[in-house]
DNA sequence: ATCACACTGTTAATTTATTCACAACAAATA
DNA sequence: TATTTGTTGTGAATAAATTAACAGTGTGAT
């Protein structure tokens, strides 16, 4: 059917999504590309390209609306069976993570965490509870859970994602910097900070030559 | 003098040099391009080409030399006058990060932190003493650091921006959801992790149709 | 009314990134 | 020695992403 949908619009749709909550808790009705496209550092006619991929149509008088925009963007990004999110992990790293995600996404709920360590089983944080990891497998069949955050040590990753895999989870964001061996039809993202830097590290000097 | 260096290839090169580490300290000396591409979950070809970037060359009997390689990479990407980095926002993401950090990457060195919380200023962790945020300019300076991890909540993340660029720090990672105004000779990179999520289950249902 | 304007949506052109296809090569084998 | 094998490095081809160019359109000024 559609030709297939890269990253990187994606990525560009979400971050679009994110400027229009902003724009609309300001009370803000109207905009044109050109400020949307400087406010998201991307040019105004690849905005409106990335836009064709959605139904929605503005108007050359009054630019878009943005009720209607984020909705329209909303709609295309969000898959209402992955709003169900698990953590695992509740170390440094995950408690980070649970501290700030929930109530960020319109859509998505860590609707539970995960960990090995007793002293963390049964603690509510951010009104998420946390069980063994033992407990995986059926609260994540059971919850019908689809996407998960991998935030345990390197040695243990590849050991948690073939249990999540297993368990049902197709769509893995990890923090650990170990690079998972999973089958083809899960979506693997990595986070790892330290590349990360690098990488700014890199551009940075390069850019001033 | 060379043609632009895009983003996806230091991603890659970076992402290389994790599993030459890793394959050195198993003691693996040599490895064909097939071999590392699919731990890179990248083509053999793409792998070969990246790596057309270095003045690097394997030879077609015994593949690459993992340590020569390694040198190779290092030496094109890092850039000895970023590799003093400071931290901003000592939270809870700010913490998880210096716990990370410090010793994973060869050349790079968290060498301060600052917060604003006098609770928090004058403690050590991992080795890195946090000073008040009011210290960091002249600290900036004095050091010479030139790349910066951003850990503050949303609504200081412009002003400390503001004021880490003009103390002279040219690189910025960004862990806070705020889109940054910076000059055009700033790098920045942005870590929301609810927008990675949200990539996640996208693709992650996409994929799965 | 009509014109100039400022904007959107989209086709076409261009640039960038990836993949294909193969020459060159060194070792192993017959 | 000649041949086969498996690899690298890269020019050429292809695919993907971005940018340019412009037709269409409602608005407000003249
Ligand atoms: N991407 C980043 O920015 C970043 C930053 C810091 C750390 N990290 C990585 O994230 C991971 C976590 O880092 P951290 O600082 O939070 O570590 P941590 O040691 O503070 O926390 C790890 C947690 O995982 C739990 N755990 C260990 N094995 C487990 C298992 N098999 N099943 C369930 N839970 C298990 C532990 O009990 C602990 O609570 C590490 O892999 C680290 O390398 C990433
Ligand atoms: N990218 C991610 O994965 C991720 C995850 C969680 C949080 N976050 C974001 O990272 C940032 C930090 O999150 P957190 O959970 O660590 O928050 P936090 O409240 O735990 O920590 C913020 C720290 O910044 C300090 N601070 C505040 N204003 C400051 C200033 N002007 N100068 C210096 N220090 C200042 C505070 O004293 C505090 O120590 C937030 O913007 C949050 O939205 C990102």
């Amino acid at each position: 059917m559609n030709s297939k949908i890269s990253e990187k619009v994606i990525e560009r749709l979400i971050l679009y999504k994110n400027i229009l909550e902003d724009l609309e808790n300001q009370g803000i009705l109207n905009i044109y590309s050109h400020q949307l496209a400087k406010m998201a550092d991307v040019t105004p006619v690849q905005l409106r390209r990335d836009l064709m991929l959605l139904s929605y149509y503005g108007k050359p008088t009054s630019g878009y609306e943005v009720s209607t925009l984020l909705k329209a963007i909303e709609n295309f990004i969000y898959k209402s069976d992955c709003a169900k999110v698990a953590l695992v992990g509740l170390g440094h790293v995950g408690r980070a993570i649970l501290n700030y995600f929930q109530g960020r996404s319109k859509l998505l709920k860590i609707i539970a965490s995960f960990d090995k360590d007793y002293e963390k089983v049964n603690r509510v944080i951010a009104g998420c509870r946390c069980y063994h990891i033992s407990e995986a497998p059926s609260i994540i069949k059971r919850e019908d859970i689809k996407i998960a955050i991998i935030a345990v040590p390197q040695s243990s990753a590849q050991e948690v994602a073939d249990m999540l895999i297993e368990a049902g989870i197709i769509g893995i964001l990890n923090y650990s910097p170990m690079r998972l061996n999973v089958p083809a039809n899960v979506y693997v993202e990595y986070r790892d900070m330290v590349r990360a830097v690098e990488k700014v590290a890199f551009f940075a000097c390069y850019k001033n030559q």
